[in-house]
DNA sequence: CAAGATTAGTTGCCAAAGCAACTAATATTC
DNA sequence: GAATATTAGTTGCTTTGGCAACTAATCTTG
């Protein structure tokens, strides 16, 4: 197998490729939330967008569903909450956890922000398919699969 | 157009499936380094073996290949002078620039390290194909395009 | 039911990376 | 050649997100 066939492994960074791309794309957002004069992070969007789709989840639940860990969870809602976006209720029965409410505040941001948001969605796609995505949602999962094996 | 149709732009949520699966690779690379013995981040990993391949470059040229921010490079020599897997020489001529060096230690850790990465840039690769991995180049280069035009 | 295990969330410490403001050295330009 | 602009790198402040250690509440089990 010579040096330059596609099978060797130096040719996949894959880890490169995914965190440049992921870095360009996380600073498109911080863009679009600062034209929008929206203070909030690409990190604390998905979850208030999360929250828009499903209110009163709990920060275990928004991890999962975000995969985040317990502390960023709970940074990040410190930081919605402090800015009045969220609000944590505590959850009868089980007192060790919190329901995570979007307050009418956080509602009508997440409302401002969709259709840009979307739009931005859109523009990443420029020049890719529906058939990409299929591929792009494909590859993504697969190395999920692979990388959990590996621990 | 329907609501479930693939170009609805809902559907293509990039920025989360590139910032999960960035996440899940790079948890797969601590954990590799700290299996390895080795007390290097995968950001720190990057810069050492960009210096592999080519030594003796300043710390502009060394963000330009690495997609970092000055600040972030400065930070992340700082770290792995501090270790001693690199050094900053002053450059002869503009006394502006250093010229980072790898150290005898730094190429050890990088000869050490390269055949575990290439191992495990196989394993994330594994249910792919090279044909995925020519989209994914694709792909990650279309998002580049798109997003760099879009500032 | 008491002891021990598990679960939910928090806090501390660290590195990476964003922005802005800064210093020092070099280039440009009038 | 002096004033101005640009370039290289640093520092401060912030958020995210690793890990580990912690509290408090709830479950499990002898």
């Amino acid at each position: 197998m010579s040096i330059h066939n596609a099978n060797f492994s130096a040719n996949k960074k894959v880890g490169i490729l995914l965190d440049q791309a992921n870095r360009i794309t996380k600073l498109a957002f911080i863009k679009l939330f600062k034209n929008l004069k929206v203070d909030i992070t690409p990190e604390q969007w998905v979850i208030l967008d999360t929250l828009y789709v499903e209110d009163g989840l709990s920060q275990t639940e928004l991890g999962e569903k975000a995969f985040k860990n317990k502390p960023t969870i709970s940074r990040i809602i410190d930081n919605t909450s402090d800015k009045k976006y969220t609000k944590r209720k505590t959850n009868e029965g089980d007192r060790r956890k919190f329901r995570i409410h979007l307050t009418a505040k956080g509602r009508k941001l997440v409302e401002k922000c969709i259709p840009e948001v979307n739009k931005l969605r859109d523009h990443s796609w420029k020049g890719l398919t529906n058939n990409d995505y299929i591929t792009f949602q494909r590859i993504t999962q697969q190395l999920f699969n692979n990388f959990d094996e590996y621990k």
